[in-house]
DNA sequence: CTTGAACCTATAGTTGCTGTAGCTCTTATC
DNA sequence: GATAAGAGCTACAGCAACTATAGGTTCAAG
């Protein structure tokens, strides 16, 4: 029997993310001590490594509920799984993609600066420069 | 005089957004008409722009905050701006090496999927499997 | 049996908005 | 001058995914 303390270092996740994950029904009510403290198997310690190792691919937490469901249904097909993999993955490149055009314009901002006062200045002309993006909305934000 | 709506339309800001940014002091408080609506001029327009700018380029409202300040006072060195544009680039460049990374591992995992059900599932496989990450705090997520 | 670390609940805060309810104001048309 | 649509107003709740705090209780070692 482990305690909710013993969970959070063995995974690597805080005690009250390992609460709040209870709260939103991603980990089970786990049993308690007279006292009224939580107390956990190893099925537990397990189901929360598969979370966290889920969260650290990037899985948001709706999708990782639909991948517990699937480990917790051995019979099932795979293919859900799989979709929910690739769809993330697409998400993924989705960032990638965007951070890359960011990049290339926070350096070519920079790049541009050659010091001296803020009214000189090539980073502060370049967003006040709005000649490119007033009224287009293209939503690259996040 | 510009009415909210139209700083909205020409900025592609929702109008609530606009009045989020009033009410954190990104914004300035416009004048009012009689009637308790709100009107700005070419100034505020401008502003907004800037901020929805900087926002395009990922930076987050605090920086923003500091940004517009620095405009706002011409004759103020520029090196605290470019260190703003350099911080973001480095945050920018973490995110872009910590998504390949994350992609890679969707790649891999997705790649091994061979179909079938659940139990024999390679993705849920490697998700289940924390011999590599059980314990180790590389805070990954996001 | 005492002490101190670890646990408990409940609630608020984080970032950057977005959505809703239930009003009031402005403006164009008649 | 009346009316009606559309836009504006405030205030508050909600999103993701936690994180932090306050103020109290329990557990386990010595």
């Amino acid at each position: 029997m482990h305690t909710i303390g013993t969970l959070a270092r063995r995974t690597g996740t805080k005690v009250q993310t390992i609460r709040y994950y209870e709260q939103i029904g991603l980990m089970p009510e786990p049993g308690r001590t007279e006292g009224g403290q939580r107390r956990y198997g190893d099925v537990d310690l397990d189901r929360l490594a598969f979370i966290r190792h889920s969260r650290q691919l990037g899985f948001p937490l709706e999708a990782i509920r639909e991948l517990l469901d699937l480990s917790d249904h051995p019979a099932r097909d795979c293919g859900a799984a799989d979709s929910i993999a690739r769809r993330q993955l697409r998400e993924v490149e989705t960032r990638i993609a965007r951070l890359q055009a960011l990049r290339s314009e926070l350096e070519r901002m920079i790049g541009e600066c050659r010091g001296g006062t803020a009214s000189e200045c090539r980073v502060l002309e370049v967003l006040r420069d709005h000649s490119e993006c007033l009224a287009d909305d293209h939503d690259a934000i996040g």
